[in-house]
DNA sequence: CGTCCTCTTGAAAACGTTTTAAAAACGGCG
DNA sequence: CGCCGTTTTTAAAACGTTTTCAAGAGGACG
C-alpha cells in the first residue's frame, strides 16, 4: 500500500535493519549481505518506497539532472536534438529540465539560473548569443557544460557542432553552380555562432568561384528563424524589385516561408529561383517544392553532447575535453537541382 | 567573485544577520526590514549567491519543478504543447522535467518513477496507454496530475483535451461529402484515447450519413504515428490493390507519409485518392500538396493544461477539477477539398 | 579457547534550507 | 523610567538522504 512519502527509515524499520543499510542497498548493493539484501529490497517494494531525489541531491552534493537550454523547441532541429539528448540521459536514469530560449537572452540568462538553483549535473545549450561569460559561471559552480551546435573556441570545454563553414559552402557552391549570379542569404542574428559561419562558407565558396562576395551576396536578416520571418523575408524581397537568382536560408523554418513567399508570389522555384535551406529537417522532402538543404547528425548531436557530458561528470579525473565536428552534407532536391 | 556554492550561513554572515533573515528575505521579502532587506540583498549579489534548490524542496516539502511526459517529441504536435507548457512553467519559476514515452508504456512507467523520485510537484502527461492507475499512485503520493489531450473520465482530476469525436467526425464527413464511397482509417495503436475517438467520430459520421460502417470504412493500424509508418501503411493499401477513394490519417505525420508513399505509386493526390490529416501541424500547409487536416489549439493545450495544474498546486484548498474540452476546427486544403 | 581477520551492520554527523517559537529591539505612553 | 504592544530578528529543530567510522558477527587458525 504506496503512502504519502515513505522515508528510508521506515523501510529501515520494517527490514529490521539500520537506514545506513537501506542506503548501501540503494547505492552499494554490493556491500550488502545477499539475505539482508532481499528483505530490504522487499520492504521497498512493500512500502512503495521511492527515494526522495533532493535529499539524496543535497547530501551527496549532485543531483541526476541535466539542463538542456535550446532557441527554439519549435524547431524540428532543436526537437531532433532534443530527442538524442533525452535519450542518453534517461538509459542513465538522468532526468532533462528543458529550457527554451526562444532566442531571448533574458530568457537564456533566466533558464540557466533555474539550472543553477536546481544544481543541474551539467547544462547543454546551443547558446543564443555569443556570450559565453556565464557558461563559465556555471563551471565555477562546478556546473560541467557541453556547447551544441556551437563549436568551443577553448580546449577547456566540450562542445559538438557541425561545420557551418563547409555547410554554408556546400550550399552555395551548389547554387553558383546551378548557374547564380546573385545570391540573397536569408539569416538570424549573426551572433548566433551558425548563422555567421554559414555566410563565412559563402563568401568562400565565392571567393573560390572567383566573385566578389559584395556584389553576388546580400544579406537578409531576420530576428526569429522561423517559416514566419521567411515569408516576410520573402515579401520584402519582391516589394524591393530586382530578385536574385538563388536564395540561400541559414534553416529550413526560413527556407519553408521563403517558399511560401516566392510561390504566392508566382515566383517559379526553382525556375526563377533556386532555394536551398539548412538542417535538412524531415518535412523538407515533403514541401511543394521539395528542397534541397545541408543535412546534420541532428539526433547524433544530442547524443554524443550528453555522452560526453555525463562523462565529463561522471569520471571527472580521467575526462578529455573534446571539440567535436561533424560534417555536414548537401541534399539535393527540387528546389536548387 | 562568485565561488562554488555559497550557502544561506555565508550570506548571513556577510550581511551580519541570521540564516532565518536571508530565508525570510528570500521567501517573505516583507517580513523583514527595509535596510536589512537591502543589506541581506547586496550580501547576496556579492557573493554571488544562488539558493540551492534541493535543499529547499527537502525542507519546504515540494519542489518547484513540473513533470511533462509525452508520446513523440518529434510530432509538432507534442512540440507546441511542450512550448506552451514550457512558457506558463517559465512564468511562474518552474522548471519542466521532459519525458518521451514514445508511446512506450515501460518507459512511460520509467519516466513516472524519475518525476516521482525527483518530486516534482505536478505531471502534464499525455499517456500512451489506457492504463491509467500508476496516475492514482502519483495522486497519493501528494503528485497532481493533469491529463492533457486525454480527457478525464473522473471527475476528481483535471484534463485538457480536444473533442476527438467531433473531429474525426469533420474529418470524415467532409470526406463524404467529396463524394468518398470508401475510406480508409490510418490509425495508432487504438489503446490511445484520441485513436479511438477519431474512430468513433468517424463512425458516427457515416451512420449520420447512413452509410454502414463495415462496408465504408477500413482501419489500418499502425504502431507508432510517424511519417515512416504512413508511407508504410500507403505501400500495403496500394500492394493490397482496390483501393479506397479517401484516406483519413490519425496524425499529420501519418498523413504526410501516406502522401508520399501515394505520390511515388503515381496515385494522383486529391483525384484518385483525397486524404486528409489530423493535427494541423505547420508543415502541412506547404506539403506537395497542401493537407486537409483537423485543426487543434496545440499551444493552448499546453498553456491551460500547465495552468491549471500550477492552480491545483498553489491552492489546493480552493482548487475545483476542469475537465477541459476544446472544439477542433476542419481547415481545407488541396488533399481534400 | 582466545586472537585476529574479514565481512556486515549501525550510530551519528553532515548537506542547505525553512519554519516555529521565542527573544530582542523599538516606540509610544503613562 | 518602566511597561506594553508591535515589529524584527534569532536559535534551533526539522526535512530524508549519504557517508564515515566504529562496533559486531562469524570464521579460521594457532
Amino acid at each position: 500500500m504506496p503512502m504519502g512519502s515513505v522515508s528510508i527509515k521506515e523501510v529501515a524499520t520494517r527490514a529490521g535493519v539500520s537506514p545506513g543499510t537501506v542506503s548501501n542497498v540503494l547505492n552499494r548493493p554490493e556491500k550488502v549481505a545477499e539475505s539482508t539484501r532481499a528483505r530490504v529490497e522487499e520492504a521497498i517494494r512493500d512500502l512503495g518506497f521511492v527515494r526522495h531525489g533532493s535529499a539524496s541531491s543535497l547530501r551527496a552534493g549532485h543531483s541526476r539532472t541535466v539542463g538542456l537550454s535550446v532557441i527554439d523547441i519549435g524547431n524540428p532541429f532543436f526537437t531532433d536534438v532534443a530527442a538524442g539528448v533525452e535519450e542518453v540521459a534517461s538509459e542513465r536514469g538522468y532526468a532533462v529540465i528543458l529550457g527554451n530560449s526562444s532566442g531571448d537572452l533574458l530568457k537564456e540568462e533566466r533558464n540557466l539560473l533555474v539550472f543553477a538553483e536546481q544544481r543541474v549535473r551539467g547544462v547543454l545549450i546551443t547558446p543564443a548569443g555569443a556570450n559565453l561569460a556565464k557558461l563559465d559561471q556555471l563551471r565555477e559552480r562546478g556546473i560541467s557544460v557541453v556547447l551544441v551546435d556551437h563549436p568551443a573556441e577553448r580546449a577547456d570545454q566540450c562542445s559538438v557542432a557541425v561545420n557551418d563553414i563547409t555547410g554554408g559552402s556546400l550550399a552555395v557552391s551548389h547554387l553558383l553552380s546551378g548557374g547564380a549570379e546573385r545570391i540573397a542569404y536569408v539569416t538570424g542574428p549573426l551572433t548566433v555562432r551558425p548563422c555567421a559561419d554559414r555566410l563565412i562558407g559563402a563568401k568562400r565558396a565565392l571567393a573560390a568561384a572567383g566573385r566578389d562576395p559584395g556584389e553576388t551576396l546580400e544579406e537578409i536578416s531576420v530576428s526569429v528563424m522561423n517559416a514566419r520571418s521567411g515569408q516576410q523575408a520573402a515579401e520584402k524581397m519582391i516589394a524591393g524589385g530586382r530578385l536574385p537568382d538563388a536564395v540561400f536560408c541559414a534553416n529550413d523554418l526560413l527556407a519553408l516561408g521563403m517558399l511560401r513567399g516566392l510561390l504566392q508570389a508566382g515566383v517559379r522555384v526553382p525556375r526563377d529561383i533556386s532555394l536551398i535551406g539548412y538542417d535538412d529537417i524531415d518535412f523538407v522532402s515533403a514541401s511543394a517544392v521539395s528542397l534541397s538543404s545541408i543535412r546534420q547528425p541532428t539526433h547524433r548531436l544530442g547524443r554524443v553532447a550528453t555522452e560526453l557530458l555525463l562523462d565529463e561528470c561522471d569520471n571527472p579525473g580521467s575526462h578529455a575535453h573534446q571539440q567535436i565536428m561533424f560534417q555536414p552534407e548537401l541534399i539535393i532536391r527540387e528546389s536548387a537541382p
